[in-house]
DNA sequence: ATATATAGGATTAAAAAGATCCTATTTATC
DNA sequence: GATAAATAGGATCTTTTTAATCCTATATAT
């Protein structure tokens, strides 16, 4: 019921980029260090934004990842489902096929309702938001 | 971000406790059986069951579990935290101390908005209701 | 042409989850 | 009381997942 380390490192990994002016590259380097991330895992993380389309990577000599999703737009879901696919909490709802006992239905029903809810929380959660607000109501 | 198999046996084993007539003790095999749970896993479970006051174990020959919290009360909520301690999406909502950075407390206010839903969500189905509706709405 | 970056497959290490083994303990029944 | 039928619970083992790194390949600014 966790988020893993790659999706958090993803977040900040966004969270830099929305934090630099907009469409400007930033080396690998440069994130890694400022939002302590392991630099090598950043890479493979990167190549997973890249694959949703969420930033470019730039080889080279200045080289490093571009954001193409503005900020306004970019949001938690996003990033946290480029990462760790579609988010589901019981293996049921993806895997009906899977569910032979009757009752369980029910169970399922409250999974999915429960995992509608919290895609919908983080989707609304977008990176200009994030980077606005940085005082901390909860703690 | 998945419920864990242990999760998914101690519901179906409140599930079969529900539905039996109440105050009633019933044999690990026979709930191991019915609901398809491996009967040395489900040992383990029960007892974290016990120990959150879910059910009580009763040794000795006619031995097994009995329902201590009747099933409109039960809910999916009691049952998986009992196995799983409380629901967390990130470590940093548990571990404040750790959040050194300034914009991640934004993120942790959406973490904590999506964990209480959750929660909500879990705390609302009851196991009365879960035995009651036997259909399938979201399949 | 060269030096500077990232790519990406392969591998390793660490942690968590899932399951089972085996002896101890409890208790109904004879 | 003795016995047999149950579960308890510590220890162990296996599998899976997560986390991280190694190393060669590739791209590109200068």
């Amino acid at each position: 019921m966790r988020l893993t380390k790659a999706c958090d490192y993803a977040i900040r990994c966004a969270l830099f980029l929305s934090s630099q002016d907009k469409g400007i590259v930033v080396s690998k380097k440069e994130i890694s260090q400022a939002m302590d991330i392991p630099n090598q895992f950043l890479g493979k993380i990167a190549q997973q934004l890249s694959r949703s389309g969420i930033l470019e990577i730039v080889q080279g000599p200045k080289g490093g990842f571009r954001l193409l999703i503005p900020p306004e737009k970019l949001n938690l879901l996003d990033v946290i489902e480029a990462v760790m696919g579609e988010i589901f909490l019981n293996d049921c709802i993806l895997r009906p096929e899977s569910c032979g006992r009757s009752y369980t239905c029910a169970v399922h029903a409250v999974w999915q309702k429960a995992k509608n809810q919290l895609r919908e929380t983080l989707r609304e959660a977008t990176f200009a938001k994030l980077i606005q607000n940085e005082e901390c109501p909860v703690q």
